[in-house]
DNA sequence: TGATGTGAAGCGGTTCACAGCC
DNA sequence: GGCTGTGAACCGCTTCACATCA
């Protein structure tokens, strides 16, 4: 609740500078200033800095910022320096495949356990992971430590899980279904919305097709300046 | 490029009111007033007018919107009035549970063909769709007219795809590998990251677990006022 | 009267530009 | 000299508030 000082616009792009920091560190970079991080990776030096220094003094002025302890404390302030345990709820095609998601485990995040309503498929594993009646959900829970949960359910059950889940206690929360969902301001929310994100592209393309004619057509003249 | 006076935040929105004006509509709804939609939806009323007016004036003042005949403005102004056929390079877990995705057929996007360089997979049937082998893409996409292209594949691998995948005249690609791609002005790029969504829950459980101590320590006292 | 459509204000994030420091 | 860290300017999106009109 008090956290919410940084953007998550900011914490984003931690994540980015984080990944772009292994890329220097494998090629065997030192150090790097926010110019050359940028120049690179197609960002602004500015918001570099800008992001970092909200978290402390990272840099050494006429030299840049070390690599290596940059990362650290990117791996750090991000949370990645312990393990999270997630929880999938659906273990349709997408659930098993995010079970199976390389950057989960690379970025310190455990599947333990996958959810169900389907009897046929409670018991069974898949990929090598638990399939559990979503009825135990809770215990389950508790049992294993999760602190993560993964919605990835049809869209008419999402609110329902997300009750369920809440009420077990988590407070972290990634929804892959695509439904506006109702949360309380103390459990984090990240609905990962693949209709939006594809009707974005078709949209796109709509306006691509027309180059000229049917853009907008903004009634009154004049919207900019 | 020209196009680009709509912000995306605003393609966003209408994607969320076309579902949830499909949801009025089911239940019967005939006609909903902004305030109205934005109550039951938890959105902004004012900036639901803004949006739609953007496209033209769809509304009757003192009764609201006819929801089907918004529902079918927003069909026609995103695109998806007319078939999309998509084409998914990377035929691992995370891109055949894409192939399976009800989201897309839902929407009028037909998974045309899967590609792969797995020999292995090349000529299989997976889910009912083809896997070719990646380098015959361009031919593929012409014969098929495919439009879209979703990137399932490895961080490392996903730049050379995308090279590929524009030189073949693809202008909408989606994007699931964790990496800044580059691309030219005028293809539609849209990255989905989960590593980052990952990492951004990561930051709010830390955050979350010393809500005191080490929150930000801004340095130089005084941030905001 | 009651809802839309919209100019104007407000706000948050980005970028600029430079002081401070190594 | 050259890089960081940062106040200030800028910009675009959101929200407000109301004129407009069926």
């Amino acid at each position: 609740m008090k956290a919410e000082k940084i953007s998550e616009l900011t914490t984003n792009r931690l994540s980015v500078y984080l990944r772009c920091l292994g890329e220097l560190a494998d090629e065997g970079e030192e150090t790097v200033s926010s110019a050359a991080l940028a120049k690179r990776f197609h960002l602004n030096s500015a918001q570099i800095r800008k992001d970092l220094a909200y978290f402390g003094e990272f840099g050494i002025r006429r030299v840049g910022y070390n690599v290596e302890e940059l990362r650290d404390h990117l791996v750090r302030i991000l949370g990645l320096d312990r393990q999270h345990r997630v929880g999938i709820i659906g273990s349709g095609r997408l659930g098993t495949a995010l079970a199976d998601y390389y950057g989960f485990r690379q970025r310190n995040f455990i599947v333990a356990a996958l959810f169900d309503t389907d009897g046929r498929k409670i018991g069974k594993k898949i990929g090598g992971i638990d399939v559990f009646d979503i009825k135990g959900f809770s215990a389950k829970v508790k049992k294993d430590k999760i602190e993560v949960a993964v919605i990835a359910v049809p869209a008419e059950s999402a609110q329902t899980v997300l009750d369920i889940v809440v009420k077990a206690g988590i407070k972290a929360v990634m929804n892959f279904a695509p439904v506006r969902l109702k949360v309380g301001g103390d459990v984090k929310l990240k609905t990962i919305d693949l209709t939006t994100s594809l009707e974005s592209l078709a949209y796109f393309l709509a306006g691509n097709a027309k180059p000229a004619g049917k853009t907008v057509k903004p009634k009154a003249g004049k919207r900019r300046n």
